[in-house]
DNA sequence: GCCAACGTTGGC
DNA sequence: GCCAACGTTGGC
């Protein structure tokens, strides 16, 4: 069982827009980094969980937890020349691009600042907080995952 | 809007 | 394979 952070801007989803989708399910397409489509490809699970991340926004954290429903698979809006994510250069038969399909377990009371993450120890290692991070997917430590939780 | 940090592209 | 130029991310 892994463990993972998937960032997002509420501005395009936020939780409550997932929250609004009827079984709260939701493909997790539109990523377009090498390292992590090999994680979303190789590595995510059916029943892995991973906190939900808002990014660029007024008040940066996790706000809830998500559920892995549906192993990697290729992310259609690759092959949609009506989509932002459409590209060109993707054999369908060899796919550039892979998502995974999440459901969304529990909104979080509250969101858990970025700021306040970076304020404990135990996290001092965690992905997220590193020096110029910029993977929109990525692993988090069992001992992370529960001290992150045990802050709600 | 600024800018640091990183990834990608493409000429050579 | 090198590396400069460019694009993107994301906090502030």
């Amino acid at each position: 069982m892994n463990y993972w952070l998937m960032k997002s801007e509420p501005s395009a989803f936020s939780v409550d827009d997932l929250a609004a989708i009827p079984g709260k399910t939701t493909g997790w397409d539109g990523v377009r980094n090498y390292q992590a489509r090999n994680m979303l490809r190789d590595d995510f699970r059916v029943g892995d969980l991973a906190f939900l991340y808002h990014s660029s926004c007024e008040l940066p954290g996790v706000v809830g937890l998500l559920k892995v429903v549906r192993r990697g698979y290729a992310d259609p809006s690759q092959f949609d020349p009506g989509s932002e994510y459409f590209d060109p250069g993707s054999d369908p038969h060899a796919p550039r691009w892979f998502c995974v399909d999440v459901k969304l377990k529990r909104k979080f009371g509250r969101v858990i600042g970025l700021e306040e993450l970076r304020r404990h120890k135990p996290l001092r290692n965690l992905r997220l907080l590193q020096r110029g991070n910029r993977l929109s997917v990525m692993p988090v430590a069992k001992a992370e995952w529960d001290f992150i939780l045990s802050l709600e």
